[in-house]
RNA sequence: UGCCCGAUGGUGUAAUGGUAGCACAAACGACUCUGACUCGUUUUGUCUAGGUUCGAGUCCUAGUCGGGCAGCCA
């Protein structure tokens, strides 16, 4: 069974964003909706970037447009091609089958092509279809030429000039939100000189700090980032994707909102804490008199879930610390841990579609994720029997060597159920769970002397509990009443109770890993100290018996271990001649909920 | 004591001047060869104070509370 339900996919959502867009498109402002996903290539991607990824591919999606993936690499201290390279997979994996038409991607090598449009300087690049062959995403540092270009027509322009302060001394003109700052002393340099500074900065004259590039705006501005921001400082550092080729290096401010021009963005949405750096975005495509439609930016507030944490400096520090294993550890909130556990890309979507997009930043309860993670497996898994912590269980009518075909569903909720041969034998493992010798009030499953049904088999009842020197259990005998087998004379007799269980003889080992919340408090990111938070059993490890048909189970496969929980063989470790299954989530469970529970 | 943004049940969100709705969570019940799924019922909400209006969650004013902004990070 395939892992992804494209069809699955909720009905197209509304919120504020979209409502712009479909205002601009019922105007037909723009010939095509154009947004984009710009992740700096400093880390792993993670469920708040999937938040905006299902956004910008969504309005792309919904309005026949396109979405460009943009590496956003202006700083090379902090990047490296692994995070690009892991980026791109996580993307691809989150939209697969859903908004793969809608990727803008440019030829391998591809740079905005220069050109004259009234007299006015121009750069543009066109995206390309994903299958139209050598293809790659857009880099920002790609755009370094025609960004150097316009930086120099903003010097031309009087819009901006070098500056000789130091950052600390920058730091210090730059006066404090509630006292204006004071002009550099090198804002009046002329044009002339400023071409020449600025030419030398790039041939690299200077050392790193020496001089920087700056808007000309305005130092007494109540924003901050209208206080002549720069917009180029000097880094001699060899950059992932330009190599050697530059010494100076665009800021974020500068190169974003040209990005998302030189690209034909329409819709440029990015998080909250943006939103002050908006009249800077336009300011300087508004300064430098452009002939295309120029982009906007709209803000929303990104994804905050409980017991979880985002902040890529507290995930690193879970990796370094080997509280978990990696980046993709199960446990990790990352694309690819999230993957590796199991959680299918619709169910990412789905939660995407259910907390919505608005300017309020506050935290959802992560049992919504858990529930579209239910919601997406329940119809998408294999039901299969497994026992995670056995107890022997003898059926004492049944001959040592008989086996008794029963036929098991593969998925109750499909439209026309597979089924399948599980083996009776007379020595069967239940979960230990399922057995009470002083079963607590409304224990439904086996007691001394009760009755409960074996799933898919038949109903026995408890005769004797066998124990050792001890006082542990051993084995549970039992009687099978053979009438009540499916298709039997008594196949509808009523129990209250029935259990999952395997044949002794026939069910394979398997290692499983229980895998729980990483952390035990709902907001771990309240306080610095955030790893006092972990949950000490947010992973146990187990060997358990599973029933033999999933000798062949594949990481592209998803099960649901009936009474249990969702569970998908290890990607990384599961081979055929040692299976490991992740377990992705349990199943709900009303009895836990209530109280006098067993552990699970 | 600067600027920007926000505030609707426990949580997230809808209602675009006209019956406060949905989802999750919780509780109870029905069904059940998964204590799952499904179905039904229930609890809980417009930050405060003024104003405009026949009518305000929605518009205006002031306040309260929360978030963001002073990287040569993004």
């Amino acid at each position: 069974m395939s892992v992804e339900h494209p069809e699955s996919a909720p009905p197209a959502p509304s919120d504020f964003i979209r409502d712009i867009v479909a205002q601009h498109v019922a105007e037909k402002r723009y010939a095509k909706i154009v947004t984009r996903f710009p992740p700096e290539p400093n880390g792993y991607l993670h469920m708040g970037h999937a938040k905006s990824i299902c956004l910008n591919f969504g309005i792309a999606r919904e309005n026949g447009g396109q979405c460009n993936l943009r590496m956003d690499d202006t700083n090379p201290a902090k990047e490296e091609v692994e995070y690009v390279d892991s980026i791109i997979a996580d993307v691809r994996w989150l939209i697969f089958g859903w908004a793969d038409d809608c990727l803008g991607f440019k030829p391998k090598g591809a740079a905005p092509v220069r050109n004259e449009s009234n007299g006015k300087l121009d750069f543009y690049l066109a995206p390309v279809p994903l299958d139209s062959g050598n293809t790659e995403p857009f880099f920002a540092s790609d755009n370094f030429d025609a960004l150097y270009a316009y930086a120099v027509v903003l010097i031309q322009k009087g819009h901006a000039y070098v500056c000789d302060l130091s950052p600390k001394e920058t730091e210090e003109y730059r006066g404090s939100p509630d006292k204006p700052g004071r002009d550099s002393p090198h804002r009046t340099r002329s044009a002339t000189e400023n071409l020449d500074l600025f030419q030398r900065m790039r041939a690299g004259e200077f050392p790193d700090g020496a001089r920087s590039l700056r808007a000309k705006i305005d130092m007494a501005s109540p924003n901050i980032w209208l206080r002549d921001p720069l917009l180029y400082r000097i880094r001699h550092t060899t950059h992932h994707h330009t190599g050697n080729k530059w010494c100076i290096y665009p800021l974020y401010d500068y190169a974003h909102c040209l990005s998302d021009y030189l690209e034909g963005i329409t819709h440029s949405v990015c998080t909250l804490e943006f939103e002050v750096h908006r009249p800077l975005y336009d300011w300087i495509l508004g300064a430098l008199d452009l002939p295309r439609a120029l982009p906007h930016q709209y803000e929303f507030a990104k994804l905050n879930l409980s017991y979880t944490i985002f902040s890529k400096r507290r995930l690193l520090q879970l990796v370094q610390d080997k509280i978990v294993s990696s980046w993709d550890d199960p446990r990790m909130p990352t694309l690819s841990g999230a993957r590796r556990r199991g959680i299918p890309a619709s169910a990412i979507r789905r939660l995407a579609t259910a907390v919505g997009v608005t300017k309020y930043d506050g935290l959802t309860d992560v049992a919504v994720y858990e529930h579209a993670v239910r919601e997406e497996l329940n119809a998408l898994a294999l039901r299969r029997l497994a026992v995670l912590r056995p107890v022997k269980l003898v059926l004492t009518n049944i001959p040592p060597d008989e086996t008794i075909a029963c036929e098991a569903v593969d998925n109750p909720q499909a439209e026309n159920p597979v089924k399948r041969k599980v083996a009776l034998t007379r020595e069967v493992f239940i979960e230990s769970d399922d057995f009470a010798e002083v079963p607590p009030p409304k224990y439904f499953r086996l007691k001394p002397g009760g009755e409960v049904r074996l799933k898919y088999a038949c109903i026995i009842q408890c005769d004797e509990v066998v124990k050792d020197a001890t006082g542990a259990i051993t084995e549970l005998r039992c009687t099978a009443d053979l009438t009540t087998r499916s298709g039997g004379p008594n196949a509808d007799k009523k129990v209250k109770g029935t259990i999952h269980w395997v044949s002794a003889t026939e069910s394979i080992d398997a290692e499983v890993r229980l895998y729980d919340r990483l952390f035990t408090v709902a907001e771990p990111g309240a306080e610095e100290d955030f790893k006092k938070f972990i949950n000490p059993h947010s992973l146990e490890v187990i060997v358990a018996k599973l029933e033999p048909s999933l000798k062949g189970a594949q990481p592209s496969d998803r099960f649901q271990f009936e009474r249990l929980g969702y569970f998908v063989p290890d990607a990384k470790d599961s081979t055929p001649g040692k299976l490991v299954f992740n377990r992705t989530i349990t199943l709900k469970d009303a009895w836990l909920a209530k109280g006098p529970a067993p552990k699970k």
